[in-house]
DNA sequence: TAGCCTTGACTTGTATACATGAGGACAAAG
DNA sequence: CTTTGTCCTCATGTATACAAGTCAAGGCTA
């Protein structure tokens, strides 16, 4: 909660509390949310209740119910395996236009080096974790940009920022970490081919490649889901999960 | 503006005036739009009106300004084309999770339907656009409902929402009806493989062919911009475009 | 008993007054 | 002449009172 109280206004500070009680889990799916009560909840006005209510449900985190009001949106295992393989198709398209549409050297060299920053990593004795979380997202927000689509970068932005579509989730799961970096020493490989397509101009080979990017994650949801409640308990982005 | 008057509440009737504004390119891309100004203008408070604007940048017509308040976001003929080239990733999706997935009999039989009703069009002597425009909405719905993915019918209803991406836009051209039909039976016989495809598993096939029945629309966008104004005059999806 | 209507509690919708904060104009100092 | 600081203005942010719509429970009538 620290710093919290730095952001300008009340409708910020709403937004920012009421997204961390949904996505942890503290609404179930369906809940109905009622803006008397949060406000009161939240010491505050209905007003800025009000805006942070219709920001999340842009967000696609509430619903709106029919007859006015904002319900909790559920998600079940079957939405985020879909949005995670959704993502695939759009980074899939993202890296497919910029081998079509060519990128500049400056970009490509952007790319080299995170794609170098994160090789480092994989060299020191104790992985951290949170390092390679930062390169990742940075590699993969760089990936979107390549594209040269401003309505494909939007649409990118929009669906990453549900917390478990994100490209670094999953990576806070403290049980498993050298299985895990195996696996990210796999997606580096995935990283580097990628940018050796997109440079080459190979369209199908780099959107083949970042859709296969995509599948590590779903197959990750899909062990930890299939593992029983111990291993779930240290992944913040799966709280949200209805079941 | 009859019946405009049936809808409930001042924010729906405003945003429905506002969006017909914004579509109709009243506001050039760019515009910071007040809200007294528009309070004043509708002849109601501010607070309905705030709620249009949020759900009008929940739509993706209007853009945050940084400092609060709404711009009208601009679209150039480079959006427009990559908006349609989405919209024909997103329901390539769809189409392949269908075949992947398999789809029930029924549903196939409801496709079908529209398949016949569309192929009666064709047999009479004046083409009745209203009624195709209809049915081809109606295929392109039951495309996302096919792919059995919530997440995926999300997106594509919200791509499908912006009207220059719409399947059935660039049907109200008036000035070359006859080239236009034969566009469309080229279209319909898209629409027949892309069902052919569901129904025998062959995903890549459904997914090729749904991305390139998309191209038509793209070709005619591109068509209409390179030839002058005069073409474009009766082309209400193109009203807002920004150059 | 079944179906409909009434009524009331509760929730969102709307107006409005006031607070806050961002950005520009203008003046004074370097 | 440039730069910096202050003040002023205007747009958005917030609180609150009141209006209106929705839903369900209970009672009334057929």
């Amino acid at each position: 909660m620290a710093g919290l109280e730095r952001t300008s206004t009340h409708a910020q500070r709403a937004l920012i509390t009421l997204r961390k009680r949904i996505l942890g889990g503290a609404y179930p799916g369906g809940t109905r949310l009622f803006e008397v009560a949060l406000a009161e909840d939240l010491g505050i006005s209905r007003t800025p209740v009000r805006d942070a209510l219709q920001r999340l449900g842009a967000e696609g985190l509430l619903d709106r119910a029919p007859a006015g009001g904002f319900v909790v949106r559920g998600f079940a295992v079957r939405d985020v395996v879909d949005t995670i393989e959704l993502r695939g198709v759009l980074e899939g398209t993202a890296a497919r236009l910029a081998a079509e549409r060519g990128v500049s050297a400056d970009q490509l060299a952007q790319a080299r080096s995170i794609l170098h920053q994160i090789d480092a990593l994989f060299l020191v004795q104790s992985f951290d974790m949170e390092a390679y979380s930062n390169f990742n997202t940075q590699f993969h927000h760089l990936l979107a940009q390549l594209s040269q689509s401003a309505v494909l970068i939007r649409e990118i932005d929009r669906i990453t920022a549900l917390p478990f579509a994100s490209p670094s989730a999953f990576l806070d799961d403290q049980s498993r970490q050298a299985e895990l970096v195996k696996t990210l020493s796999a997606a580096q490989g995935q990283h580097r081919a990628l940018i050796e397509a997109i440079e080459a101009r190979e369209g199908f080979r780099a959107e083949s490649l970042a859709r296969e990017h995509a599948r590590a994650a779903r197959r990750n949801v899909e062990f930890l889901l299939s593992h029983e409640a111990a291993l779930r308990e240290g992944v913040q982005s799966l709280a949200i999960l209805s079941s």
